[in-house]
DNA sequence: CCAGTCATGACACGTCATGTCATGACTATG
DNA sequence: CATAGTCATGACATGACGTGTCATGACTGG
């Protein structure tokens, strides 16, 4: 792995939110990171496919997490069970890794800059689509996979919203359930 | 308006699609273009703000006028109500302006390029947010509002690229309804 | 006929992103 | 030790994107 000075990538992730947060992603320039992390502007490159990356690295594999854990789960559950029971307890998990802290000024980043805002938006249509096939897989039909895919990222990503609005106060699983909740009574015939 | 040869927006946007086609979106230069529509580069970015926005031209209307159906609608009726009877068929007429081919063509450019798949999802968190604020506006609560919207906007997204693959069968609104039925389905209780 | 407006042309420039080759620290093998 | 191989990085060149600025010239209104 590293042998010059380590952590070459972690240095420039950190270097860039500093940055974008201080002056503005538009503002910042690559060679100012790679400045500030020791490197130069073409190692940027070599880490990250480019500037908007540097903040969502790591989350290409969130799509094959969701593939197993999907391909993993008893096979009687239907889609909208699956969510609650399958995918709000494992996605609480990725949130672990980094605090609190970290979350909410790299949001700051990204709801700052509409750039960064779309490469979130395709963050989740990614992972809509992992679960889609996934629903596929265990024999639920297109249109409903597509939605019950679209519906829980919808739930997941209203979700995260809310509980880093409220820092992380009830925990994440929790604000999921409630927010699959208001999901269902929303569409139920008399609301 | 054209002083010129006028329709230079249009001529930009037809030389545009096509070379998208033909040659793909990345290998496609803004000079080859501008070169096909008889105008220089600095035109070009005079009319749309980058590359992908000469497929989006327009679009930024959308939201507003999602503001003022909502803002029209009879008071008494519900989120889902008013996405059954108001949304669905004034979204039929934004389709008829262009034929079904170009809508084909057009879509067929977008899911080739990840980065215009991007600019799209844009477009319809655009219409999410302009949703939700209506419904706020009508006193919906936070959560409902947020929620209405972006199921509404699930649905339309879903029941277009129906309506596509089918080449335009049973048409937008009847499609539109379906979908919703299809997630009234799928979040009821025993489903 | 004259002044003002405005879309376009022409030119310069900075940043992004990539291809290519060189360098030098580490590893493996004898 | 020594030598060959690898691999992350440095250094350099290049092309496309996107913007600022000024000039031009067709149209418009008085």
């Amino acid at each position: 792995m590293g042998r010059w000075q380590p952590g070459a990538r972690e240095r420039l992730e950190r270097a860039a939110l500093d940055l974008f947060l201080d002056q503005g992603f538009t503002e910042t320039t690559v060679p100012q990171i790679t400045a500030r992390a020791g490197l130069t502007t073409r190692t940027f490159f070599r880490h990250f496919a480019d500037k908007r990356e540097v903040l969502f690295a790591g989350e290409h594999l969130v799509p094959e997490q969701v593939a197993r854990l999907l391909a993993e789960a008893p096979p009687s559950l239907g889609p909208m069970d699956l969510i609650t029971e399958g995918l709000a307890p494992a996605a609480a998990e990725v949130f672990q890794g980094r605090g609190l802290d970290h979350l909410l000024r790299r949001r700051a980043a990204i709801d700052a800059e509409p750039a960064l805002r779309e490469r979130e938006l395709r963050k989740y249509s990614l992972m809509s689509e992992a679960l889609e096939k996934g629903f596929r897989d265990r024999g639920v039909d297109d249109l409903t996979a597509r939605l019950a895919a679209e519906i829980a990222v919808t739930a997941f990503r209203v979700a995260v919203t809310r509980w880093l609005d409220r820092n992380g106060d009830p925990d994440l699983p929790t604000t999921i359930g409630q927010t699959l909740a208001a999901v269902r009574h929303l569409t139920s015939p008399q609301a």
